[in-house]
DNA sequence: GATGAATGAGCATTCATTCAT
DNA sequence: CATGAATGAATGCTCATTCAT
């Protein structure tokens, strides 16, 4: 990779750092293009050079960190051979909810943005095929469609109670959830497999 | 109540009413207080004696309109008495299903907005106590801090899974939606009143 | 006076003080007609039936709390009969001073307006004709014009200089001041006087 | 200087101008941002390129025509070498009423704006030692406290008095008022200096 | 007389975007 | 490629004033 191209990366990886501590801490609507540049120490009109707007490089954050997210769960997490597919997903759940527990910017940024919309557009533009990627990891026994199914509902079941949970500890804290959340995965689980 | 008292009342509901509408197709960012006040057909400084400003207007908007789906499901939703605590609260879902489906502009503008947070804010503020609403409703069975806890999950869950569902049938359709989310919910409760 | 008069007198009263409170307290500019009417607990009309404006409210503060500051010190102070024009007009200078020390309130609201200009038009428009009465009180010795002068000059520079010097102690504090000034009005005196 | 620097002196100057001939015509309040740019041909945004406010403006201008004036007086009165101290402080004293008389601009805007808080930061903040300047241009033969009263003094009293008498020649004319003026400004500086 | 809801012109301020350097 | 001065449309908000009750 030559000196320019590298330098551009870095400038990219930059812009994208500030504008990702300033979503985090002041919110999308109020951060402004010039709030980051300045922010980041780089010229106006560089940013447009990356960019196309706000929302572009938001786009692209949210699909960045949720890769991010995920592919740290699926490699990371250690399985035993003899575990089920529920036991392996709620290993990936734990994993994903201890990143978030450590990160809880992370967290206020993707808020409910880790949706399956977003998670949809990051498989599919995405060069790795996840749902394969899942299928081969879980041992998934049943068909493809069962498996988006159980991947969606899932996904939105944790996404959507985490947030609050973790950032203030309502209606209980985290370690008092996950019990709770364990079961419900795994009935979750269970009914989607027992569906034929 | 006298006249003037009358036309103010009137003059709020024109401005909320304009404002879900607005809202609901382009989006609150998008939406300016001029729009509003255009469509609504009212001088501009009338809407800063109504609402302090566009988000107080949005705040004042999610309360109501997640009263309103709340208070029909509730009261509008027929149980019979042999019904159990499953049962009932599938039933009220789908009520509450029912009304989205029928009025996708509202689903869009409550969005991911009937939050647990949200929910919490319209139940302490309401003069309505909605959790001993519940409690009788349901004939519920355990304590308030696992109806608390039942209600969270159920709630997170419907409100997460049904956007993309119900706007986009995706990953599939309402009617072949509802099998599994029954059977998730009840899982769910089972799993909260089977915790001592 | 029937009652109707004295609650017109008494609302405009309260109007003018609560006004000059604000005035004082946020400056002229930073002070709406709203403020005033919601702080005197009045309706936003009945403030037209009193006041052109905010300024013509403000013209009718100054030349009121001028007529009250000169007539302090006109009608309190002692003078002895062996006092000279200078001696006397030295009392009446020191009177002011006196009120504006106790009330730096007054002295912020009127800074400079309590110049010639102000002082004029309070003069002519008064009922009371202050040149006549101060001729009387200094058994002035000298002709009208030069009465005038002296009155012009003696004015604006015990009033230019006290404001920062009351406030702020700034170059000195008003005891320290007081010598410099009275010789400063003494000989300013003398110079009108010994003008043929 | 770049081209860039240059232009960029250009549109300061230019809104300062244009400000000023403003301010001075209409008053400040009544003056806005809009005005300004659109009498400078200048984009509204350009204006908060160079100040915060109209006030921000306002205090620069005021700082600015000030060091102006002063130093015109300074530098341009021509002392002989037997002057006293008092004989140099009226020739500056004329030399700034020639100057306002020739320009009511100016004198109008600066009001009483040229008072002792004005002139005391554009002393501290200038980069040039007025005071010292002073001192070593009257051949000051007392110390500095005195002379720094001396100065508030006569600068206070010359400010107040001024206004009307060039503007309206109330009570008098300037040429008829001048003599008066001499008489007191050297009497003042007396009283300074046989302070112990 | 008194009220205060309604008005809408007017203002300050922000900000994405452009383009000459 | 990078810069940042300049732009001006767009927006939120204020406030003096009116007028029906």
């Amino acid at each position: 990779m030559g000196k320019v191209e590298e330098n551009k990366l870095q400038k990219e990886q930059n812009l994208m750092d500030t504008a990702f501590s300033l979503f985090s801490s002041k919110g999308i609507a109020r951060t402004s293009i010039s709030d980051i540049v300045q922010q980041a120490g780089i010229a106006k009109g560089t940013f447009y050079l990356y960019f196309r707007d706000k929302y572009d490089l938001q786009e692209k954050l949210i699909i960045h960190k949720s890769e991010q997210l995920i592919r740290h769960a699926l490699t990371c997490s250690g399985f035993e051979e003899q575990d089920t597919p529920s036991d392996k997903i709620i290993t990936i759940v734990d994993d994903v909810l201890d990143q978030l527990r450590r990160n809880p910017h992370l967290l206020r940024f993707i808020d409910k943005n880790l949706s399956w919309g977003i998670f949809h557009r990051a498989i599919t533009r995405s060069e790795t095929d996840y749902l394969a990627l899942f299928e081969k990891l879980l041992s998934w026994p049943g068909g493809r469609s069962q498996l988006e199914m159980t991947v969606y509902m899932v996904l939105e079941f944790v996404g959507s109670t985490c947030y609050s949970v973790i950032l203030d500890a309502d209606p209980v804290d985290l370690d008092h959830f996950k019990p709770y959340l364990h079961r419900a995965v795994r009935s979750i689980m269970e009914s989607c497999l027992s569906a034929s």
